[in-house]
DNA sequence: TCTGAGTGATTGTGAAATGCAACCAGTTGC
DNA sequence: GCAACTGGTTGCATTTCACAATCACTCAGA
């Protein structure tokens, strides 16, 4: 998986770092989950990764510069995973692939719902989305944000999600 | 590879269809390169492939409605590969994934340039590519192409690839 | 009618990646 | 002190991948 080379081309290039089963999976649930730590991952991820291939991605990801690890202060064993620039902009990859497969798979309705409203939001919530990543993962001051929907994109996304749960699961 | 269905996540089961190491190069092999035959996918891949996979995953793409495949009247052996609107508008996610790469991995010059000028070109280029190959792949009636910029995508593609190569051999 | 190149694959074998379950040493809160 | 929690490791079975050789068939040219 690793070292490989097998042309320039950047397509290829990009799917040797991300092209496998697992990064994109851990790279969405940072991003749309705010996963952060080792055992969230690995037990709210949804489909079930496995501790080994865990640390083993996290590990490349970090050694490609997507993603940073640093100590949690507050324990001294707890580890914080954050994204980094080059993770954050592989979101318009992934709100691309949502897109298509909610239009051509049999994607979930409560897994659906932020493929839908991220379409929907077009390129324009992407960098708001990814303003907001920034915010969070690298520290960067928060903008202000001036003619967007008003709540945070991330706040908007989970609210959609809850109201699709809740309506389906009414007790 | 087959038979998953670890979650209705949208962008889980994207890549459980497209997500391996050689579905999406041969989708770019044949948007961008143009190849229909498998011997062609098979000798002008730039990586690589094996005949063995490149036949598993041909057989894979048409199960999943990604491309098609027709006999070529020209030669009772021959077989065609075309693209289906479904493997069409996967070319957001190339063109994504091509733009990152660009910027974040050592992409060489002659096959970043595609990438750049799709980049540039934006989701409007996309779209006008797309357009092209409902034309060639699907038989669609070409709409007339207005305030484009002139020549086809793929053309000013082809074109742009093949400066670079000239300038880097001059002879 | 022969012959050599071309067609889309298949077969066999070893290497690599993946999946699963158990386990580990150190830390924290009670 | 103790149970629960922390980020991982380890060993082993299964699955996938990679590489090379090969296949049955077709076609164009001599």
């Amino acid at each position: 998986m690793r070292d490989e080379r097998r042309s320039g081309c950047p397509i290829n290039l990009t799917l040797e770092v991300v092209g496998d089963k697992w990064s994109l999976l851990i790279i969405r649930d940072m991003i749309f989950g705010n996963h952060r730590h080792f055992r969230e991952l690995l037990l709210k991820s949804e489909e079930g990764v496995s501790s080994n291939i865990l640390a083993d991605r996290l590990k490349t990801l970090v050694e490609q510069g997507i993603i940073a690890r640093t100590d949690d202060p507050s324990h001294q064993q707890k580890v914080i995973y954050s994204l980094t620039e080059q993770g954050i902009e592989l979101l318009p990859i992934l709100a691309q692939m949502a897109g298509w497969g909610r239009k051509y798979l049999p994607v979930s309705e409560e897994l659906g719902i932020r493929a839908r409203l991220l379409q929907e939001g077009g390129p324009a919530m992407w960098e708001e989305f990814m303003s907001e990543l920034r915010e969070t993962h690298l520290g960067v001051a928060p903008r202000d944000r001036g003619k967007s929907g008003g709540a945070p994109v991330a706040e908007r996304l989970q609210a959609a999600y809850e109201a699709v749960v809740a309506q389906r699961k009414p007790r």
